[in-house]
DNA sequence: CGGTATCCTTGTGGATACTG
DNA sequence: CAGTATCCACAAGGATACCG
């Protein structure tokens, strides 16, 4: 489970950005966390890794994993045989962000339906539309919830 | 609070990549979490937003609200006073995810400097060179850890 | 098998100016 | 105050070809 030092009450203090900020530059581009996750499991060779996440290329996963190698987030380890063989590995500080990526990933199968459902109704009530919320009618001073 | 529904043992299952590209595809581009978090305490307006998150700017701010607004994850409420005063305020499912962020948020705050660390070693062993890691003593058909 | 190297398209987002 | 509109730069990342 991810630390909980920082959730007591349900405030998020300010001055943190920073790093947010840096977590996010390190792990909020396109492939990081799925990288992080399909590795979660066990320990996985390159071959592997680009079949199990559909659609990385290559080059992104080559340069993912050598950017979470160089953040000692994961190991490689190449075995001298031929065929080559390279295995990839969580570090114990990758297996601690794992848990924060699968709170993320959890969030995301709980609410998914929630966040479509609301993606659709604003699409419905519309693009240039204004939006027919049932007559509301408007009393002097009233805040417009858009 | 995050469910935990899915953090059983340890282990990640590939299939739920499309999960994780879904949650990251919405908030992992590089404001998102940002505004967030910066809203996880309490409503702000506008202006509040684009102080309380340096370097932000006023199209990417209004970019963002709108997405999250769309995803029902906020909400944004303008009264119609003069001068004209919009607040914007976390939804209940916008407080669930804000669960996860911190759980980043705090992972960040903790490992920071591991991952700082990392980086450092990996400059200075370097580039080219190789890693001068203490003596491991490797059995036959030894593998190298990069 | 496990990568590099190169090229080139695209999206993201910053700067700036203007509006209700 | 709270945005919108427009333009543009840059880097993220896909396609493809090649290498040890």
């Amino acid at each position: 489970m991810a630390n909980r030092t920082l959730s007591g009450p349900c405030r998020a203090w300010p001055s943190e950005s920073a790093f947010i900020r840096e977590v996010l530059d390190r792990i909020g581009d396109k492939w990081t966390m799925l990288v992080i996750s399909t590795l979660g499991g066990e320990p996985l060779r390159y071959s592997d890794l680009l079949a199990s996440i559909p659609g990385i290329s290559q080059r992104m996963l080559t340069v993912t994993l050598k950017a979470l190698e160089r953040d000692g987030l994961l190991t490689r380890t190449a075995f001298p045989e031929v065929p080559p063989r390279v295995v990839y590995e969580l570090t114990d500080l990758g297996r601690s962000l794992l848990d924060a990526v699968l709170s993320m990933a959890s969030w995301a199968a709980t609410h998914y339906e929630d966040v479509a459902a609301s993606r659709a109704a604003h699409e419905r009530s519309g693009v240039g539309r204004e939006k027919a919320h049932g007559a509301s009618p408007r009393p002097t001073g009233s805040a417009v919830t858009s």
